[in-house]
RNA sequence: GCCCAGGUGGCGAAAUUGGCAGACGCACCAGACUUAGGAUCUGGCGCCGUAAGGCUUGGAGGUUCAAGUCCUCUCCUGGGCACCA
């Protein structure tokens, strides 16, 4: 037989459709593997960065097998998303319409060719009624646990989009997706309350030792925990008060004044107390900034109330009333929205101080000997404390704690935690996605949908509907117009849709039961099928997806739902695909297509060659010239072995007595080799499994062209070695495999329902073994001793060696060094 | 500024616990077979040197019999976060 990629590939496909290979009972939990990668958005158009992903996955999932796993293998569709709605306006197909086609086209063309291991029974469709009635029913379970709520606040707006930006979204100011810039807007929108989460999914980080390290660190960034002190500042004009978030209570004693954010609740009322039309103004216009412009300005702005607030420790404080500001390098969300401004000891409150001559005050010192004047710029680190009544002379840590302590006490501060996270803005003011599940009556108010009452079901968009440029469920007056639950009077229905991130934030639950009409999934199902064993994605997602993913997974076993706290075992993060430096894209007109790559090299050198060299993790280049070679190996490997089991059909593959094997060299070679492959499978070492494959291929070919006076029995063990040797390399060459498999040892054998080959562990180690022989360090010999040499045996061997004679003669031996199987080393005098 | 990842031949890279640096492959060179080669096979291939030999894992120190690997300092590249108090 000669290999031809594409008769080999069509036939194994047609096999895999027909036999149903890669279905997975779920019943079967008690030595389970769940391999996933994340699943796609169905936008018509596979790329690379698809081929490596789900590759990674496919490996992982056809080596659990081989070990012996009941392994799940899904693959869905991210189907919600803007995308689908601009389509459907630029080229009047209805989203669902254009969805489906696409989905349509990526499970038949563009993902099958490379006879990756699905179970498509366990396929699902973010934006079909029976995934998202289930999304619905999450958030009504956030509404019941009080974990949803709306609010009148500041969002991102993206102009372009037309639509509110989670934080997450907004990229130095800029929208992710289109890079306009981001307006701030003031809307009702629905949140989710993520931020009660935030002390856990900070602490359970530690938990995610198997996590690609980077992936932490962007989940760590995000969260950002700061432990500090809330310190009130009375505002006896208007008998209130200002508390300030600081992670440096140890600088209390610099303060020159407090700044608070234009967003402060306070600024309302200063201006009714005193109004004065150029607070007002600035105030308006630094509320208009949107969130780049406020960052960019790189001189700081503000503007002086006429209000006064008291220090704290009026007693030892330079001031003992300071002044309130408002300025707009104070950010309304984080911490209390307010700041103790302290020159000396924070770079911003310095220029915020410069710009306004306001006085700086120094207060910590490097050290007690330091000669104090005048700062030039702020001293940002710890030191001792000077100039700050009865806690001068105390480092800076030491005086935190006491100043917050007597803070307390005093009923000024307390200690606390603030995070970097915000809350979860999930709602959307677009057409192509899941319906928020809330009414709002004019009598009951706001009434969420009672649960029998779901799906809400999405209306379809007609031609007619999309013609002003926007879809948008507004629009939809069948839609919109309702009856309350409560009283059955009129109503109208919730025009927002959820962010689809809420709907990527279950699926690896759903994929597990997912024809559940019940529930979302069986939840004893699910806590013995999760956390998921194997998780590949991209980096991109470590921040977004990532944080949703383990706040819901937290969120369910609060609920109830779940046993486990943290849903992703081990997540392995891809590298990036990209071509000449650049990420592909279509706009650059870079974009390799894998379909075209399939047709002309085949699914197996596709993969081989993405596997190979370049580590998974790390980013690289596609360039297609190596390809090629790829495919030459490949053919190599097939047509020798093919011609070699044509010869010897009629015998019976046997393993037989090893030891009267003919070609005791590739037993070693194989033996050895394999247990290398595995291990190198285990820790996901891709790249040199392809190498060992390689090795494993040079060994058994050349033993192949050299054979000579074979017995039957030789043969028939040499035949039942090849077995092995397809089963495992099937795990990166599935087509070439599986067709020599089928073809030579029987058309009922599946690489997929095989085993992992036994070894031989008389193979896996040689009797003699070479070492090298260093003098002073460096190698000057090589030798060859006996496995279990004792060192007078392995000393004298080096010592009789020419080259190690000539290096010692006449020197002093000062100390003689064998390390058992590894080295020795000759210390020599000069 | 903070955090993460990385720096090894012409290239992609490999190297269990510190123990023969450069596995495997690409490219290249030489040869064989061929009407032909973008096919196949054989051999070579870190750098300097005719050789003997010397040098070599971004750089500088250190620990050690022994360092790509551990420690200290430092330079560079890629990525993330960022007026986050």
């Amino acid at each position: 037989m000669n290999y031809d990629h594409q008769q080999v590939e069509g036939k194994i496909l047609s096999e895999h459709k027909k036999n149903n290979d890669f279905f997975c009972d779920v019943s079967k939990s008690n030595k389970k593997f769940y391999s996933l990668a994340m699943f796609p958005y169905p936008s018509g158009n596979a790329h690379m960065g698809h081929v490596l992903v789900y590759t990674l996955s496919d490996v992982k999932a056809r080596f659990k097998k081989l070990k012996g796993f009941e392994v799940l293998h899904p693959m869905g569709w991210d189907a919600f998303g803007l995308p689908a709605e601009n389509a459907a306006i630029k080229h009047k197909v209805r989203p669902d319409s254009w969805t489906k086609s696409n989905i349509h086209k990526m499970k038949n063309e563009q993902l099958n060719g490379e006879g990756w291991s699905f179970d498509w029974d366990k396929e699902l469709n973010t934006s079909s009624p029976d995934y998202y009635r289930w999304t619905q029913w999450l958030f009504l379970e956030m509404l019941k646990a009080n974990m949803a709520y709306k609010k009148a606040g500041y969002v991102n707006w993206c102009p372009i989009d037309q639509t509110v930006l989670a934080n997450e979204q907004v990229i130095n100011g800029h929208c992710y997706r289109d890079g306009a810039v981001v307006e701030k807007r003031l809307m009702d929108q629905w949140f989710f309350k993520i931020t009660a989460y935030a002390p856990k999914l900070w602490d359970d980080l530690e938990k995610l030792i198997h996590w690609a390290p980077e992936a932490v660190a962007v989940q760590r960034n995000w969260i950002n925990k700061n432990i500090g002190t809330n310190i009130d500042f009375s505002v006896n004009d208007l008998n209130d008060t200002i508390r300030v978030f600081t992670t440096r209570a140890d600088t209390l004693f610099g303060v020159c004044a407090v700044v608070i954010a234009p967003e402060h609740p306070l600024v309302a009322k200063i201006l009714s107390k005193s109004p004065s039309p150029e607070i007002k103004s600035y105030v308006e216009s630094a509320l208009k900034k949107s969130q780049v412009e406020r960052m960019q300005s790189k001189e700081k702005t503000g503007i002086k109330t006429s209000v006064k607030c008291q220090h704290p420790f009026p007693e030892f404080a330079p001031e003992k009333e300071v002044s309130v500001w408002i300025g707009d390098y104070v950010i309304g969300d984080y911490g209390t929205g307010a700041v103790m401004c302290v020159p000396g000891h924070d770079t911003r409150d310095f220029e915020f101080a410069q710009k306004f001559k306001l006085p700086v005050y120094e207060v910590i010192v490097p050290n007690k000997e330091y000669a104090q004047g005048n700062l030039k710029e702020a001293y940002t680190e710890f030191g001792t404390l000077i100039n700050s009544g009865p806690y001068s002379e105390l480092r800076s840590q030491t005086a935190i704690e006491k100043i917050t302590h007597d803070l307390v006490k005093k009923g000024h501060g307390e200690a606390t935690t603030t995070f970097q996270l915000r809350d979860w803005s999930v709602g959307r003011q677009r057409f192509w996605g899941c319906p928020i599940p809330i009414i709002y009556c004019q009598k009951c108010g706001t009434v969420p949908v009672p649960e029998k009452d779901l799906p809400v079901e999405l209306p379809i968009a007609r031609d007619s509907d999309m013609e002003d440029g926007v879809l948008n469920l507004r629009q939809f007056h069948d839609f919109v117009h309702t009856k309350c639950p409560h009283c059955h009077g009129p109503a109208k229905r919730e025009t927002d849709t959820l962010d689809t991130f809420l709907c990527s934030s279950w699926y690896a639950f759903r994929f597990i039961d997912n024809k559940n009409t019940k529930r979302p999934f069986d939840s004893n199902v699910v806590n013995s099928w999760m956390p998921i064993d194997f998780y590949v994605g991209g980096l991109e997602h470590a921040a977004q997806h990532m944080i949703y993913f383990r706040f819901i997974t937290k969120f369910f076993k609060d609920r109830g739902l779940v046993n486990f706290d943290e849903p992703v075992e081990y997540f392995f993060c891809n590298g990036m695909v990209r071509q000449g430096g650049a990420k592909m894209s279509k706009s650059k007109g870079n974009v390799v297509v894998p379909t075209e790559i399939i047709n002309t090299y085949g699914g197996d050198a596709l993969r081989f060659y993405i596997l190979s060299d370049t580590p998974a993790e790390l980013d690289r280049d596609w360039d297609d010239k190596g390809i090629k070679s790829k495919q030459e190996f490949i053919k190599k490997n097939f047509n020798n072995l093919s011609n070699y089991l044509d010869t010897v059909k009629h015998i019976i593959p046997q393993r037989g007595d090893l030891l009267k094997f003919k070609h005791q060299e590739l037993l070693f070679d194989l033996f050895g080799g394999l247990s290398q492959l595995e291990e190198q499978l285990e820790k996901n070492l891709f790249n040199n499994a392809v190498a060992k494959v390689h090795e494993l291929s040079n060994s058994l070919l050349k033993t192949i062209n050299t054979l000579k006076d074979l017995t039957e029995s030789d043969h028939g063990t040499l035949k039942s070695l090849i077995a092995d040797y397809l089963v495992a390399i099937g795990i990166l060459l599935p087509f070439t495999a599986e067709m020599l498999l089928k073809e030579y040892f029987g058309q009922e054998r599946s690489l997929y329902k095989s085993t992992w080959p036994m070894m031989d562990n008389r193979y896996l180690t040689r009797d003699f073994i070479s070492i090298a022989v260093q003098i002073n360090g460096k190698k000057r010999a090589l030798i060859e001793i006996k496995k279990n040499s004792s060192e007078a045996e392995a000393l004298a061997v080096a010592f009789n060696d020419v080259d190690v004679k000539k290096n010692i003669e006449g020197k002093e031996v000062l100390k003689k060094i064998y390390v058992p199987g590894k080295i020795i080393n000759i210390v020599i005098k000069g």
